[in-house]
RNA sequence: GGGGAGAUACCGAAGCGGUCAAACGGGGCAGACUGUAAAUCUGUUGGCUUAGCCUUCGUAGGUUCGAAUCCUGCUCUCCCCA
């Protein structure tokens, strides 16, 4: 991974689309000096998802400007909880997960930020834990507390929603700000970070940090901070979630790089140019003309294509790219009919279920004497009941079998219709496909 | 502590003794049109051994030939007064 080309930071943001706030000078200040900035992760899952995307691109875009990032995972905010956009109290995580957790996230980042100690500006990985566990309550309030005010803390629009809210806020969570101020303050001291950057929901917990660092260390201290705007879908659904509502993530074994390259590749026109611009590391005029390329012929919807390439590229690597794209030809082209699948070699088809999470299995025994296609579908959970699986076969005409519409319901499923003894596909609609295993 | 309103399917919201598996809207799924876009139009959306049967209208009982609808206890939510 190559990051050394120079270049003005928050130029770079600024046409990718990717400020919504920054603390006046830091434009200037970054182009007068390399320095360190660092960005927080929440560790409450065991994989990042989509929507940490951005933020990450961030730090690339921060590393390949020349600055060093930093990724700070936050084990002891975690353990209290950021009061920002929730509307209640979080429950908490045990301190086993949550390292469990840190290490699952540190060792994504290495896909996206380059660590090699022998390039100038090598990425780090901080855990405020490590800061915060020696701190005793009592020096915390002598050292931090005593420079912020709790009308300065109250002002905040995550504080203010919470007090005017039903569910009030705890204390716990209203001294979060203080914790996260304080992790600034902390890596100005120790690791010379000179900005933090965030989702513009966690501007108030940024100029805490800045805050405090001038009290602390009076005017002289320079400190900044940048916000992103969090991303939005024209159709109103939840950015990198799924169409149930389930999150995205970065982690093969959770969303499978077939599926992670199918969420981008359906991304709509209108969304596509945007996102583009924010994950993929191509420069200015190179997007522009794939723009306009998308726009002389939309049908071949080379936009959505560069940008599922693009990200899947960066998150799971070429190998699994070539094989997310392959899977997705096949599946998907018109060309591929019973004949075509029935040339596939058995190969062929591992390699095809071995990238697909899509893949489901059933027991060779209860196909062997011819299975009804309505218990067939109930039980690989491609349909909730088996009213459903007859509506889809009857009504809405919908069920495929190896590319070929199923209009019987009562008609029973055999061997038949398994390649080599042990692989056929199954379609539900346009855009659910199945590979389905047939195991002893 | 006192008074009032309410809890209906994935969500919002009608229904106020039979014709209610429950209007309508949203969401979901599917079909048509397309480009695995968007918009639009259409169908569908509790389960099953499907001319029928079973389970659902906060929860437990009761009244009735018959209850989502009436009565009682319980739980929870919201509003007003203190």
């Amino acid at each position: 991974m190559k990051t050394q080309i120079s270049m003005n930071f928050i130029e770079e943001l600024r046409w990718r689309g990717m400020i919504h706030d920054s603390i006046p000078g830091t434009e200037e200040f970054l182009n007068e000096n390399k320095v360190s900035g660092y960005i927080g992760f929440d560790p409450t899952a065991d994989s990042l998802h989509v929507g940490n995307l951005v933020p990450i691109m961030m730090l690339k875009y921060f590393q390949q400007a020349g600055h060093t990032p930093v990724a700070l995972v936050g084990g002891a905010t975690g353990m209290v909880g950021d009061p920002s956009g929730k509307s209640e109290e979080r429950q908490f995580l045990s301190e086993e997960v949550l390292r469990y957790n840190q290490e699952c996230i540190h060792k994504q980042l290495t896909h996206f930020l380059d660590f090699d100690p022998a390039i100038p500006n090598p990425a780090r990985m901080v855990n405020n834990y490590d800061w915060f566990k020696d701190i005793g309550f009592l020096q915390f309030l002598r050292d931090i507390g005593k420079h912020i005010t709790i009308n300065y803390m109250m002002a905040k629009d995550s504080v203010k929603k919470r007090l005017e809210g039903d569910s009030g806020i705890s204390y716990t969570e209203f001294a979060y700000q203080l914790l996260q101020g304080y992790d600034f303050l902390h890596l100005y001291q120790h690791e010379q970070v000179r900005i933090q950057m965030g989702g513009s929901d966690q501007w108030g917990n940024l100029t805490t940090g800045t805050y405090l660092i001038s009290k602390k260390l009076g005017k002289e201290a320079k400190a900044f901070a940048v916000t992103c705007p969090l991303l939005t879908r024209a159709d109103g659904q939840k950015f990198g979630k799924s169409a149930a509502g389930e999150n995205i993530w970065l982690d093969p074994k959770k969303t499978s790089p077939y599926q992670f390259y199918q969420y981008w590749i359906n991304t709509s026109d209108e969304d596509a140019e945007k996102f583009l611009r924010i994950f993929s590391l191509r420069g200015r005029e190179e997007q522009q003309a794939i723009v306009q390329q998308h726009q002389e012929d939309p049908g071949r919807r080379q936009l959505q294509k560069t940008l599922a390439a693009d990200i899947t590229l960066l998150t799971h690597g070429q190998e699994a790219l070539d094989k997310a794209i392959e899977l997705s030809n096949f599946l998907f082209s018109r060309n591929t009919t019973r004949e075509a699948l029935q040339k596939l070699s058995l190969d062929q088809w591992e390699e095809v279920s071995r990238q697909s999470t899509d893949t489901i299995s059933i027991s060779r025994s209860r196909l062997e004497g011819g299975i009804n296609i309505v218990d067939l579908l109930v039980e690989l959970g491609i349909t909730q009941s088996k009213g459903e699986a007859r509506r889809s076969i009857e009504k809405d005409r919908s069920i495929r079998i190896n590319t070929e519409r199923w209009e019987d319901s009562s008609r029973q499923l055999n061997m038949q219709e398994v390649f080599h003894n042990r692989y056929f596909q199954i379609q539900k609609g346009k855009k659910q496909r199945f590979i389905v295993k047939v195991v002893e």
